[in-house]
Parts: structure tokens; sequence; C-alpha cells
DNA sequence: TTTATTCAAGCAAGCGCTTGCTTTACGATC
DNA sequence: GATCGTAAAGCAAGCGCTTGCTTGAATAAA
């Protein structure tokens, strides 16, 4: 190898911004690994290696691995629940709301680096029970802005059951979809959420912007 | 504990069905704790103790770890997509058909001693390329059952959407329910079965076995 | 005797994590 | 302004244990 293996990353003490640089580069990495292989499948030497970093380094950074994945999903959560909450303070007509929560969920699992919040969906059974009771308070606050959209659409009478199980029925749906769909395909991100609301309320998206992809274009592959 | 841990089980030779025994209980046990710990996180001898063998006296049953996950798939398909596939066969108009789907595969999911389907679902990552593409061919079948039932049902008008991303939403919702329901609370699974009747078509189930419990029992715990 | 099945022991590799030491940056001191 | 102490950050090695799987002998039924 050439002259890139020995570049001299220079070291900084008391950065003002505590997470800039090599713990947020093993939270990455270890968000990607958890999700394509699994938190059981995913070693600390893939971790380190993938950080460039020997072995064991990381343990100046972490604790425990599973502090490592603790961290990904409270990173995860905190980024995906800021985004909603966001949505939810801008008061939008109930139909609207719907549609923007729809594509920012999607986005939030299906987006380019996005690999936090599939960790947090499918890594769940490898928390630690203390752990599952931090991470759980904002997975509730997370589903309680769905909870909340649901009760604005079945007070404008565009939505009809019950909350709390509609609710589960329809994060099935869409986080059933980090499972099947494939960003190569001819359906976009975009067009994958008008035919999740479209699904969802049997109606065309109420959302000004649709997806430029005029047809019924459909393709998914495992 | 007592007289149970050393009663001495007969041993057969050429059993006309050949599952009967050992290799079953191997199935059986493996499928469990796959479901409940996850592949990467049972270990042979986990699965060799549960079957109460010594650690390394299962390879006579099968070659390899990974054989054991993909058995434990075919076993799971085999079994559910005979009895879709019975159901299709009745020949019912589309909304009983789809009533009966709908029950049948929550029954798959959450029955009790039902850890096959679960594993099919949750476990997909571990199979080797080989085998996947092998479960692959039952899964597809499986599939192919829904999307047949949804074209019926959208040829009677009470469908709109295109049958393939429906279905896939579709199989999301059913499946998540493996993650949030929870057997000991009030809402059983027939019950379970109509919310989701609800969900998708929008109308009370048509099917004329409707659950016991009368109200709108719901309560789902993590 | 033959064949099916299991036991008891253990091997090589991989696991999470620890240890002892070195390098680097920065503030205080002379 | 050169020197030094301190602490952050990382390297290289490896420890104790677990992993999937193998081996060779033992047992039981046909």
């Amino acid at each position: 190898m050439s002259a890139a293996s020995k570049v001299k990353v220079p070291r900084k003490r008391n950065v003002p911004d505590v997470d800039t640089s090599r713990r947020q580069q093993l939270l990455r990495a270890s968000a990607r690994l958890f999700r394509e292989k699994g938190y059981d499948g995913t070693s600390v030497r893939d971790i380190a290696q993938a950080t460039g970093m020997q072995s064991g380094s990381w343990v100046y950074h972490f604790a425990t691995k599973h502090d490592m994945l603790e961290a990904v999903m409270q990173e995860g959560l905190v980024d995906a629940l800021a985004r909603i909450e966001a949505i939810a303070a801008l008061g939008l007509p109930p139909r609207q709301q719907f549609d923007q929560l729809v594509r920012t969920h999607l986005d939030t699992l299906l987006g380019a680096g996005q690999d936090f919040i599939p960790v947090v969906l499918y890594e769940w059974r490898s928390l630690e029970p203390a752990a599952r009771r931090r991470v759980s308070v904002l997975l509730k606050r997370y589903e309680a802005v769905w909870e909340q959209a649901l009760a604005q659409l079945r007070a404008a009478g565009d939505w009809s059951g019950t909350t709390r199980i509609d609710a589960l029925l329809l994060f099935g749906a869409l986080n059933w979809v980090a499972r099947w769909y494939d960003p190569r395909g001819t359906l976009d991100v975009q067009g994958l959420a008008d035919e999740c609301i479209r699904f969802f309320l049997r109606t065309p998206p109420a959302s000004d912007r649709r997806s430029k992809s005029s047809g019924r274009a459909q393709r998914a592959a495992r």
C-alpha cells in the first residue's frame, strides 16, 4: 500500500463538540455493520477494522460492545425523533401531516447512510434489559407522535380504527419495507411513499410533491 | 431433577416416517432457540442441551449448523404453504378467502409452538446464498397465493392497489405483529385477526366466526 | 456381525476485552 | 521560547473463554 496508509490524523484535546471524530466514526461503522450482519454477527474486530483501528482500541470510547449498540440506537432515535417532532410542531392539516410523517419515516429507514433506525428495529433483541428500558423512552415518544397524528386523522374523518393497534400495523407495513425495498429499482423512495399513503388511506397523497415517475413503476427484488 | 432426567428413549432403525424422534426434536429445539435468541446468538451446545444430547452428537443428523437453520425454514414453509394452499383450493368468495388467509397466517405466526415461520422471517440474513435460493422457491409460492387472493379481491371491487406492493405492505403489517403481540393480553389471536382485516379492508370481517370478545378489547405490551 | 446412534473429549479458530507501553497535544513553568 | 508534566488516544500482544465441528470408542438394535 502506498502513501495513504500512513497519513497522520492530527489529534485534538478538549474538542468543544465532544463527538467529532473517532467516536462518531465508530458509531457509523458499527451502525452499518450491525445492520448488515447483525449485532451477534459483527465482531469488535470488524468494527475496529472498518474504523482503521487496532482490535482493542475502541474501548477508549465505549466500555463494552453492548454500549456501542445502545449508543447507535440512542443516536438514531434522537435524530429521527427530532425530525418527526418538528413536523408535528408545524400544525399542518391532518392529511398533510400524515403525508410528511410517512415520507420522513421512509427516508429515515431507507435513505443513504441511514443505518441507525434499522438497527433499532431489527437488533432490539440484543439490547440488555437496562438499556432496553432506556431506549424504550425514546421509542415511546416516537410512537406517541404517530398516535396523535392518527387521532387527528380520525377526528377529520380520514381514519376509522383504534389508534393503538392501527399504529402498530402501520409501523409494520412501513418498517417491513426495509426488508424488500431495492433502491436500485425503478421505484424511488418518494414513489414508495405515495404507494404507502394510498395503501393506508385508500386515496392518493394529499401532499403537493408527487413523484416524478408518472407511471405505476413497481419493482422490488430480494 | 428427579426421574425424568434419565428416561431411556428406545432407539429405532429404519423408521417408516423418517423424521420421528431425534431429528425432529433437534428441529423443534433449534426453531425455538433461533426465534428467541437468533441464529448467531444460539450455540450448537444450546441446541444439544435443549434436546438432551452431548455437544457434538447433533452432527449425525445435520452436517452443519447452517443446515439446521435451512431445515427449520423448509419445514416451517412446507407446513405453512400446505395450510394456505388448502384454503386457496376451496374456491371461497374473495372476502371469505382473504379472511381465512389472514387468520391462518396469524396462527402460523403466533400460535403455540409455532417458531418456524418467525425464524424464516427474522433470521433470513443468516442463510447462506445457496440455501437462500432454495428456500426462496417456497417463499415465492407463499407470496403467490396471497397475490392471487388480492387480485381476486380487486376483481370483486374490494381492493384498489397494485397487487405486488400491496402484498408486501400487507405482509409487513402482519409479520410485524410477531414483534409486539402479547398472547397474555386481553386480545386473542382471533380478535387480532379481526382488527387486521378491518385495517386492510376498512370494513368488518366477512367471516362468520367473529371473536367471542364482543368489546373492543385491546392491549399490546412489549 | 452390521449398522445406526450417541458419548466423551478435544482441536483450531474466533470472541470480547485487558494489559503494558508509546505517541501526541497542550498548558504551565522556568 | 524551550522544557516538562499530564492526559487523551492508540498500538501490539495476548488472556480466558466460547465457538462450530471432529475424532475414536462405546452401545444398542436388527
